[in-house]
DNA sequence: TGTGGCGGCGCG
DNA sequence: AAAGCGCGCCGCCACA
């Protein structure tokens, strides 16, 4: 075939390129296309060549699944290099499909697999939602074609080697070409297709029914809806195709039902349990056994959370979009809205001060009427989006100040909408929840993992209690704490600048790179580290603290870090997060976002307030216990260490757990010879405790200096080639640590993945990866999680088990909630004469829920404020 | 003007 | 070149 050096069709072929047409024999069975040549294909003249990362681990990715890419055709959808790696354009795109049609119907391959966004979006004909598609073979649909052929949408390599688990979703996508190609995994002949139901029957008459199957408890998926002001509906399904929809006001329906869950012993499904379970508590519904659909995906890993994403790739269902759905009531909405503020007079809002080019401008905003009847005049323009106008307004502007007086536009929700649509949205939810049950359910079977599941539908009660409860904040010390933060920080801002010469500012990295490393040149002569990304010299903590003595202004910038940090992320933040009704603080526990089965939260982020220095600590007296009421925090000691005697049995660790013998003093005596009554703080049991500390995360030299260096330890002494002796030295005296950890890191090679004590599960797609980086540091990843998910499995436990037991004292009268969880540690809130019968129950399940081959000992400690907390002792 | 990436840092 | 795992959130900066 005649490949031609230059092309015309597209702006692309003005930048100075090489052309990359694909490569392969004529009769490839599958033929890859991808997206454009990089850089190093625009050197080459092939496309994913294998001197570029991307085509290294494209080939790998078929080497290990023995697809020859010798017999494969490998082509591009566009065959030139866009200038700085940008997307290509639709209009590149188009004219350069005239050269990937020719090679179609030459090649003829019985697959293609698309590697890609692009890719996939041009070769399935339709914009494509690559979540949603990935893995899936769909029946081409270009009209060219004689006979359609199966496409198979893959992630490409290149999003997945910046992205791990994006790399798993690759390998996942890879894996499924062999089965398209011998017709084992048969291709969708249609982007809609719904296998299972051919009729919907969706009810909203009050009536529902629940499926059994003769001795079987039935399974039901519900879901619930939110209008504003409260739960609107459920929804009810147990068989697929078929919902009941019970709306919020029928409460003889709703508790029926509930008698009737209870009776069958049925299961519930929900998807997003901890959203749902509280709504259902409000409706009237008590669910004895539930499953999370939503935390089964999430322990898969590779699988989307979303349920309509779910839906899609597992049960075919297309489902609608819930803003779409409400759009039209939306439209109405924004429309009374604007409508009620033409009926109030408003002040002209103030000038503005922006900027231009450095240069600053007065800008007059218009009156908001103007802007208002604005909108009003477009709202039967095709496509007017009247809420989106409104918003396009900055609070500035003039919307801040309406939305003081009137609130924020709403949303349209589903009360506002047909009720037929309304209907038929929401049972779909519950439709579809059951529907990807099945395939969830078999493959955690599959896989071990049903274990896991239980573990975390143990916890999530009292997650969600502990959201529902919140905890009390301090509104006026918090106010004080800001202002004393942020004078400190202005101040060393005011002092930092003064030495400087120049308006610098010290949150600026740039500024303090300038300052540090240009005008004082304080990085002369050492080696500094360099930035992940841009590769600039970096100005983090650990580096600037080496540069202490040289310059009295690095002190400052560190003082100025933690002041500013403390007034921003805390002290400032804090009481915005206070709900106005019960005066608490509310956080959001997450069970579906690590990696490791760790609970997260976030808005705000509570497992992260500040204790380590006494001054930082002041942020935790914000939180104060209820009156008559007394924090008690219950904290698992040493518990990942404790996990890996246990994963390791490593005769030393264990007995010294076992004896109850201080694991760092035991260490350093060891190591170092020295008896341990005449340890070192500096010399000996520092550096023991570090190493004790870094080995499950899988500690090198480099990193033990530096968090020696920070603990201030003298670096003469430990210099890297000693950290590398002592972390040896370790590994010698815990020998069965080594063995351990080795036989972990090879099994992840072996199986790619890792698993903890409790069958949980870490997915790790760079064990095999091109890049020697990138397997050390998936081999640090595979040694630490049994570790840490095995400790993050044992509190999960103690959470489930300690559920009915504070259920049951709340239920006697006692006033005992909890009300955080911080990966070790237990908060509760405890009324005066019930504290010390709450810690000795609490710690005892705690310490004996789940027994290790060492004890788990539980430290409780009380406080009036979280700040003050003191060992608690048991005085009879 | 809002958004996303990044560096940096709070916690276990 | 990188050298400690797991999170969420801040300000800065570049971008459209």
């Amino acid at each position: 075939m005649y490949l031609a050096k230059t092309c015309h069709l597209c702006a692309l072929a003005k930048s100075r390129t090489r052309i990359a047409w694909g490569e392969g024999p004529e009769d490839s069975p599958i033929m890859f296309v991808a997206e454009a040549p990089g850089t190093v294909e625009d050197r080459e003249g092939t496309p994913l060549h294998r001197l570029a990362k991307t085509g290294m681990e494209f080939n790998m990715l078929l080497r290990r699944r023995s697809i020859s890419r010798e017999r494969s055709y490998v082509t591009n959808l566009v065959k030139c290099h866009p200038p700085r790696d940008e997307d290509p354009s639709p209009e590149c795109i188009l004219a350069c499909s005239t050269y990937l049609e020719r090679e179609i119907l030459r090649v003829n391959p019985r697959m293609i697999v698309a590697v890609g966004r692009h890719a996939a979006r041009y070769l399935l004909n339709r914009d494509t939602d690559m979540e949603m598609v990935h893995g899936i073979p769909f029946m081409t649909n270009l009209p060219y074609l004689p006979t359609q052929i199966p496409v198979l949408p893959v992630y490409h390599p290149a999003a997945g080697l910046h992205d791990p688990n994006r790399m798993l979703q690759v390998q996942q996508d890879f894996d499924c070409i062999k089965p398209v190609l011998t017709g084992e995994l048969a291709p969708r002949t249609a982007y809609y297709s719904d296998p299972f139901v051919t009729q919907e029957q969706y009810l909203d008459d009050g009536t529902w029914e629940i499926q059994t199957q003769k001795g079987e408890s039935p399974i039901v998926a519900i879901d619930t809806e939110w209008v504003q002001g409260g739960p609107w509906c459920l929804t009810v399904s147990s068989k697929p195709g078929t919902a009941y929809l019970l709306y919020a006001y029928m409460k003889s329906e709703i508790a029926d039902l509930d008698e009737v869950l209870k009776s069958t012993n049925s299961l519930v499904l929900l998807h997003n349990a901890p959203y749902d379970l509280p709504v259902l508590h409000k409706l009237g519904l008590y669910p004895a056994r539930f499953l999370d659909t939503m935390n089964m995906a999430y322990l898969l890993q590779s699988e989307p959370q979303g349920l309509k994403a779910l839906a899609f790739r597992i049960a075919g269902m297309r489902m609608e979009n819930y803003l779409d759905m409400v759009a039209p009531a939306t439209h109405r909405n924004a429309m009374l809205y604007l409508a009620r503020i033409l009926h109030h007079d408003w002040p002209t809002p103030p000038p503005l001060l922006t900027w231009d080019h450095g240069t600053p401008k007065i800008k007059q905003p218009w009156p908001i009427h103007k802007k208002v009847a604005g909108i009003l005049r477009d709202q039967h323009a095709k496509s007017a989006n009247p809420w989106k106008r409104w918003h396009d307004i900055t609070l500035q502007e003039g919307r801040k100040m309406v939305e003081d007086t009137l609130g924020p536009m709403p949303l349209g929700d589903l009360s506002q909408i047909p009720r037929d649509k309304a209907v038929r949205y929401a049972c779909r939810d519950s439709d579809a929840t059951l529907r990807i049950y099945p395939y969830l359910e078999h493959r955690l079977r599959t896989l071990g993992l049903l274990g896991a599941l239980d573990d975390d539908m143990g916890a999530l009660p009292m997650a969600c209690d502990m959201m529902e409860t919140g905890i009390t904040a301090d509104r006026a010390h918090f106010a004080v704490l800001e202002k004393r933060f942020a004078d400190k920080a202005d101040n060393l801002q005011a002092d930092i600048q003064q030495i400087a010469g120049w308006s610098m500012n010290p949150g600026s990295h740039d500024d303090v790179r300038k300052l540090l490393f240009t005008d004082l040149d304080l990085g002369k002569g050492r080696k500094i580290k360099r930035t992940k990304k841009g590769g600039e010299l970096s100005t983090t903590d650990k580096v600037i603290s080496q540069l202490l003595t040289l310059h009295p202004v690095v002190r400052k910038i560190k003082d100025y870090r933690g002041y500013r940090k403390l007034e921003t992320t805390y002290a400032r933040q804090m009481p915005n997060w206070i709900h106005p009704a019960t005066g608490r603080i509310h956080t959001n526990i997450r069970l579906t976002r690590t990696a490791t089965g760790r609970l997260s939260t976030f808005d705000p982020n509570l497992m992260a307030i500040p204790v380590r220095s006494e001054e930082s600590r002041e942020i935790r007296n914000g939180f104060v216990s209820a009156p008559g009421c007394t924090f008690l925090s219950a904290d698992y000691s040493q518990i990942e260490l404790r996990c890996l005697a246990h994963e390791s049995q490593d005769p030393l660790m264990l007995e010294v757990f076992r004896t109850g013998g201080d694991i760092h003093d035991k260490t350093a005596s060891e190591v170092f010879g020295v008896p341990i009554p005449n340890l070192d703080k500096y010399l000996h049991r520092l550096p023991a405790k570090r190493v004790n500390f870094g080995i499950p995360y899988g500690i090198q030299a480099p990193g033990l200096q530096d968090t020696l260096a920070a603990d201030g330890v003298d670096i003469t002494l430990w210099t890297q080639d000693r950290c590398a002796e002592f972390i040896e030295e370790w590994f010698r005296l815990y020998s069965g640590v080594r063995r351990w950890r080795n036989g972990v890191i090879a099994f992840a090679r072996r199986n790619g993945y890792v698993q903890d004590m409790f069958g949980r599960i870490r997915f790790l797609a760079g064990m095999h990866a091109a890049d020697k980086w990138i397997i050390l540091e998936t081999e640090r990843q595979a040694g630490n999680m049994p570790i840490q998910a095995g400790a993050a499995g044992i509190i999960k436990r103690a959470m489930g088990a300690l559920v009915p037991v504070y259920r049951d004292f709340t239920r006697e009268g006692w006033y005992i909630r909890p009300l955080l969880q911080i990966h070790d540690d237990l908060l509760w809130e405890v009324e005066d004469g019930f504290l010390d019968t709450a810690a000795i129950v609490i710690r005892s399940i705690m310490e004996n829920t789940t027994p290790l081959s060492v004890p788990t000992p539980v430290d409780p400690e009380i406080g009036k404020r979280w700040g003050e907390k003191t060992a608690w002792e048991y005085t009879q």
